[in-house]
RNA sequence: GGUCUGUUCGUCUAGGGGUUAGGACACCAGAUUUUCAUUCUGGUAACACGGGUUCGAUUCCCGUACAGACUACCA
């Protein structure tokens, strides 16, 4: 009969119970995705939710693989969708620093407390010998070889050496490490916010290594502390920290902080949309999306990954659709500003299963946010556009623009995309279009009509169409028979916006100059 | 391999012992638009499988399958 540690649900059980205190907690290895922009979506939504604090804590334990660059990133992006940091790096606090590297020092007397107490030891282990333990168990058939309440028996640390020579050791300054002196048979439990319980038998969790040989801590020893020292309430994280959750309900237990652990939530992971396993920083642009949400160029391999942002992603939008990739507000509304999502969002609504990453959804999200716009926002994403291309374009004409693209849109850079002949007259004409709509009679008609518009006083939409009335009329055909031809001659395509705005817009002289280049390169081509 | 977690339309999901299994995205069709887009209307499409429990199971239980995560002096 195993000993069972029967570890419960914290006292915080209820979130209002405890000041509410969640903490997004990155490793700046590299750019910060878009997984974790939903973790820190979420850690936000209940902080505000419950007037608690936002915390970031930067997770720099391991110096090799630290980017430089990164952390500035992660906060850029974090403040990008609106997510506002009340303590943290970059903010400050009263329990700063909030950089793990600066925390260094505090980590270490835990450690000695756990070794004082029997609940850790010191290993010597080098490489090498480490390596030989795991190959000799593997050709003894061990499957998945562990350091563990049964190997540790045969390795050099301070359980099988004596006392003097650990003494020596250390004093010889031999490297070493601290691990976790896992219990043999105990039960270990933790009740998931999301999961509900989980058990785990502590022989199959292995003698984690706490303090490293450099001196730094690993992160189930750093974020245990810190989580405790900044009065964490609620770990949310990914769920790839599941199997290592019961490792630390250990750890708590052991440093004596057992009721004050945090409520632990495992949120389900963002999946790529070929259902082969977790989105990752390796599928940045590979699935012809963006995965993280500010361009970002890797310094080491020199490699640029487009963000949602630089592809015309609105903040609130992504927002939106991060928010509904694992929770749902269990009614038929869709639309949430962050605000919305605030008032809305509990933990209890979060789903178990993994969501795959459907890019539609968020093209949706953002056609609706960016139709939700005023004209005059929506002119200064042209103005941007134009200003690259150096065109210059006056207020009034940039808001009719917008007016008739709106409907059209999907992204900011879409105005100008798909608006350019709004700007810059065709030069080359759809030829499938050409092939079936334009024949001698539309060239006879459209001439007729450039007279006509030529010799017009005033010029507007209503006087387009019904100049073109009267021209087709005259010559005895319907506008329908011509308006392909008319269209295609304006802006070179066969689609678009409504025609007499388009010509509204670009004023009287450009059509007739237009519909001379075209009546010119058209017949060149037909005949 | 082991441990843990999961499985409702193609995708995100609602629901939950008796429902025509609901919505959204995507897709398809029709209407509108002289075009395309928009808009509107409609449509295709799902409870992984097998055993229980039950009068009845998609819903509860147990298995199986499948998927994913983890299994580093990485986080």
């Amino acid at each position: 009969m195993p000993n069972s540690i029967y570890i419960c649900s914290p006292k915080n059980e209820f979130t209002g119970m405890r000041e509410v205190r969640v903490r997004f907690a990155p490793s700046p290895t590299g750019a910060l995705h878009i997984g974790g922009v939903r973790t820190a979506l979420y850690n936000y939504l209940l902080a505000r939710q419950n007037k608690g604090t936002m915390i970031l804590r930067i997770e720099d334990t391991d110096q090799a693989r630290y980017v430089p660059g990164a952390e500035e990133y992660i906060i850029k992006s974090l403040e990008w969708v609106g997510i506002k940091i009340d303590e943290g790096v970059g903010v400050g606090g009263p329990y700063a620093p909030y950089r793990q590297s600066e925390r260094k020092s505090m980590y270490l007397q835990y450690a000695q407390k756990l070794v004082d107490e029997g609940n850790a030891y010191y290993a010597f282990d080098t490489e090498q010998e480490l390596d030989a333990m795991r190959d000799s168990l593997k050709a003894a058939g061990v499957a998945l070889p562990q350091y563990n309440s049964i190997t540790r028996s045969q390795m050099r640390n301070s359980l099988t050496l004596l006392e003097d020579e650990v003494k020596s050791l250390l004093e010889a300054k031999t490297p070493y490490v601290i691990r976790l002196k896992v219990p043999r048979k105990e039960e270990v439990r933790l009740n998931d916010m999301i999961r509900g319980w989980v058990m785990v038998h502590s022989s199959q969790i292995d003698d984690k290594v706490l303090m490293k040989s450099d001196g730094m801590p690993t992160y189930h020893l750093a974020n245990v502390v810190d989580d405790y020292l900044m009065k964490i309430s609620h770990v949310i994280r990914g769920e790839e920290w599941l199997p290592s959750a019961p490792l630390h309900v250990l750890l708590y237990k052991f440093l004596g902080w057992e009721s004050d652990m945090p409520q632990f939530a495992h949120l389900p992971l963002l999946l790529k949309p070929t259902g082969d396993g977790k989105l990752s920083k390796r599928d940045a642009d590979q699935m012809g999306f963006p995965i993280f949400p500010l361009d970002w160029v890797d310094p080491v391999k020199n490699e640029k990954a487009t963000g949602f942002r630089e592809a015309g992603y609105l903040p609130e939008a992504l927002v939106n659709f991060l928010a509904f990739l694992g929770w749902n507000p269990g009614t038929t509304q869709e639309i949430f500003s962050m605000d919305d999502l605030i008032a809305a969002f509990s933990v209890e609504r979060i789903g178990k299963a993994g969501a795959k990453f459907d890019i539609h959804k968020a093209q949706w999200f953002n056609q609706q946010y960016l139709r939700a716009k005023s004209n005059e926002e929506l002119a200064h994403y042209l103005q941007d556009s134009l200003k690259e291309e150096n065109i210059s374009c006056a207020p009034d004409k940039a808001l009719k623009v917008v007016s008739i693209m709106k409907e059209r849109v999907t992204f900011p850079k879409d105005f100008w995309e798909q608006g350019r002949f709004l700007f810059v007259a065709p030069t080359t004409f759809d030829e499938s279009v050409a092939a079936k709509k334009w024949n001698e009679e539309s060239a006879r008609v459209i001439g007729a009509y450039q007279e006509a518009v030529a010799s017009l006083t005033s010029f507007d939409a209503n006087i387009a169409k019904s100049t073109l009335e009267i021209v087709t009329s005259n010559l005895g055909i319907t506008i329908g028979k011509i308006l392909q031809s008319l269209r295609l001659s304006i802006t070179g395509a066969g689609m678009g916006p409504d025609l007499m705005m388009i010509m509204e817009i670009i004023g009287k002289d450009e059509v007739v100059k237009r519909l001379d280049y075209a009546l010119k390169t058209l017949r060149v081509k037909v005949s």
